[in-house]
DNA sequence: TAATTTTGGTATATAATTGGTACATTAAGG
DNA sequence: CCTTAATGTACCAATTATATACCAAAATTA
């Protein structure tokens, strides 16, 4: 239920609604309460509600619709992927040394028989695909999203793809030409075994240990690539 | 028995369908109940079920066909922000679990004097705002996603912000009213200073396990309360 | 197969709600 | 006394919701 606020002045009520809709009590897009509901609660007058909604509109943070009703607009929250496409090697693999360790601490303790099995048919698959590269990273980017599948973490896999959809980008293409060697196919290979033996064999710490190795092995193959590479 | 739902409003009828789809009230492809019944159980006109309906369509929840029925089309596995709104507290906690240590790891790398001012002056802030808890919970996304733009690395800084926008949503109200007593805010002030002070001295590894201790305490409170406030 | 029922699609008229505006009143401060 | 801000009231226009009817397509049934 809402409390009467005791809180007079537009200002004052400006500040307070402007309060609210940062600390989330709407969600974006929501319609709040009326002007007529708005001055109940707060206790004041429509106009000086109307005066405070006015202001949050010329801040940008509502947009008045004659009719309707008052929706919050935080333009923050709106999904902007255009940010992270710019993303640089080196920020994704640091992001990913942020995350992937711990999903697989997570899978341990998450993996089904199932997830098991579909890993490793990745796995297997990935070690018979020779030399064709780019079938190698589509499964690769497979494999590390279904261990953040396997966590059943709705966030966790929401990230990963989403960071994984920047490496399926068109510039990555040629990053991963100068870092795709098939030595470093074979060595990713035994890294990801390494991982799964760890997971299935429900050792958190080793799995997450694993996954760094890999992940160190993918940064280093990059700095060199961008030290030979240097233009 | 089919209770009436006390909702009004198109938007509001798209969010509540919505919720019972994700939250698995319908099977994947089940045809849900014919515009005529929903708008009985809504309790509203069939005009406005048709509105939210089609809203879902265009969001790609729900299929209609006419003659047939509407299809809850629920392509298997695929997450946008929408369906990230609907994360559960301990999903979240699980994934700033993830990220968050490691950020602490590279803000010790990174932080200027400027970020280490910035983050004093947050600090200082929070201890003093006594039981606004609003305030505090304010203050408190702000110097996690302080922490996260310390470390430069647009990836990170993007992710902890959508995922603090999820923090940021109406339905987490009650679960901060029930975390965020007095003694907790204490002790997160506590432990942020811990952080904070880690980061000062460079010391990464501290740092990482201040944030790991902040962490387990916020999911401690959070498990306590849902289990305080089993129904 | 053919008739009937159900379902979404559409149109229309009516009522309720909402923002937009104007005006008189009240209260506080200079 | 004047200015300013807030209040309370009334009314207008736009939007939304409701209620109803009818149609065509799909599903059901005889």
């Amino acid at each position: 239920m809402k409390h009467d606020e005791k809180i007079n002045g537009a200002p004052e009520v400006a500040a307070e609604i402007k309060r609210q809709i940062l600390a989330g009590t709407y969600a974006n897009q929501e319609r709040l309460a009326s002007e007529r509901k708005l001055s109940e609660q707060f206790s004041c007058a429509r106009g000086t509600i109307r005066q405070a909604l006015i202001q949050l509109e010329k801040h940008g943070l509502v947009q008045i619709k004659p009719g309707s009703g008052s929706y919050v607009t935080r333009p923050e929250k709106t999904l902007d992927i255009s940010e992270i496409d710019q993303a640089r090697p080196l920020e994704l693999i640091d992001a990913r040394f942020a995350l992937e360790p711990h999903i697989c601490r997570l899978a341990v303790l998450q993996a089904t028989g199932r997830d098991l099995d579909k890993a490793d048919a990745l796995l297997r698959e990935m070690e018979a695909c020779g030399s064709d590269m780019e079938k190698f990273a589509t499964l690769d980017t497979a494999f590390h999203v279904l261990l953040a599948e396997t966590t059943e973490n709705s966030i966790l896999i929401w990230v990963v793809r989403q960071i994984n959809s920047v490496r399926a980008q068109k510039q990555w293409e040629r990053m991963r030409a100068l870092t795709l060697t098939p030595p470093m196919v074979a060595q990713y290979n035994l890294q990801h075994r390494a991982i799964f033996d760890a997971i299935s064999a429900r050792h958190p710490e080793q799995a997450a240990e694993a996954m760094k190795r890999h992940l160190d092995a993918a940064r280093s193959s990059l700095t060199q690539a961008v030290s030979d590479g240097t233009s």
